[in-house]
DNA sequence: CACAAGTCTTGATATATATCAAAAAATTCA
DNA sequence: TGAATTTTTTGATATATATCAAGACTTGTG
């Protein structure tokens, strides 16, 4: 992989400290333990982060690329459950939070840099600085609510609109990603996100 | 409403503190405060618990009774979101999370008992406790596993194994909701679910 | 207890979306 | 670059589920 110098290492941190910063100020103390105890990793474009069946032992910040997040039902076809990016918290939420195998693949559709957290670690810090949990939480809490938005969608949309929801809310996942992979998670068929991007519908 | 005596309050209190007890030990000094800062709350059956509109500022830990939160659409028309019993921890997620106003109704579908904690005295909780973060952060998680599995559930499986899906995880809600609520939860018409039910799909 | 109001079922028909098949376009890589 | 592979589009048909309408049940209430 590549080498990067401390210059580059700090930009790439000081991204994922904002964010934590911007929900809860945290001390030099928490930063230094997290900057000291997580690394880089590089994942070229189209390998597998997490496997299907393994356990989701780190969570990852997207510094760039981007991720998609996938089941495969019993007949073999892949349904797209979501995809991750730069400043999101990249995992399979329930084999993370569970510590269970994982139900989801974690995929790089692009050559994507993350910064890499082992579980053991973060719950060491959880433990060692409590006032890090406030930032968990907020997390869990801020992507919950976008889950919620999605299983809403679901219920309450047609394919036209579903689509339209997500060109609104997310128009570079449009840009970035096979429509194929945006058909399965919008739960439609690569046919019918044809048919309504090109008007037929 | 009804008078309670301090041993049904403690019964009461128990429930909700075995939860929070088996995330993470609580000291006494925690549950004391949480116990003279919250209280005992009766919602009729069919009530509102919260109004479409309104911000969800208290955080309910249901005792007894099922309530149901549900969204309207455009056209009236109401799409039940989610089922909340004894045991559950009720709210809005997007309004008590982010305390703007609810996209959602909270409703009594039977008379309901709960334990009432408003929102700045859970954040002070929080802040005087950064130990209960621990707490907040592990519901908040668990929760969010839930919403993952029904979104998935609505993008891979047709009406007759979202319907089988739901009997099996939570047999109570088929029992103890009317259909056409359940119905609308799983994203199909009554009269499909009433066909599922007597086999004719 | 009976009637009103709501809820659930059943049937007929309509519609959105899936599936299958093949051509066209885009992408990959030798 | 050009052949091979993959992805996307388009057309024809099939199917799951919606919608509309009417009747049968349930349930709550005076």
């Amino acid at each position: 992989m590549e080498q990067f110098s401390e210059a580059q290492r700090d930009a790439m941190y000081a991204n994922m400290f904002a964010l934590f910063n911007q929900l809860y100020p945290l001390s030099p103390a928490v930063l230094a333990t997290i900057r000291r105890h997580t690394n880089i990793v590089f994942f070229k474009r189209r390998s597998i982060i997490l496997e299907h069946g393994k356990i989701c032992r780190n969570c990852y910040f997207g510094l760039k690329g981007m991720v998609r997040a996938y089941y495969i039902k019993d007949d073999g076809q892949e349904i797209t459950s979501w995809f991750m990016k730069e400043g999101d918290i990249i995992i399979s939420v329930q084999s993370f939070f569970t510590q269970t195998e994982s139900h989801e693949v974690l995929e790089a559709l692009d050559d994507t840099l993350c910064i890499s957290l082992r579980i053991d670690v973060l719950e060491e810090i959880y433990r060692k600085f409590p006032e890090f949990n406030f930032v968990g939480r907020k997390l869990t809490e801020h992507y919950y609510i976008q889950m919620e938005n999605r299983a809403f969608s679901l219920r309450m949309d047609d394919a036209r609109q579903r689509y339209d929801r997500l060109v609104a809310q997310h128009p570079d996942i449009i840009t970035r990603v096979p429509i194929g992979y945006i058909a399965s998670y919008l739960g439609i068929s690569a046919e019918t996100l044809s048919r309504i991007r090109s008007g037929t519908y």
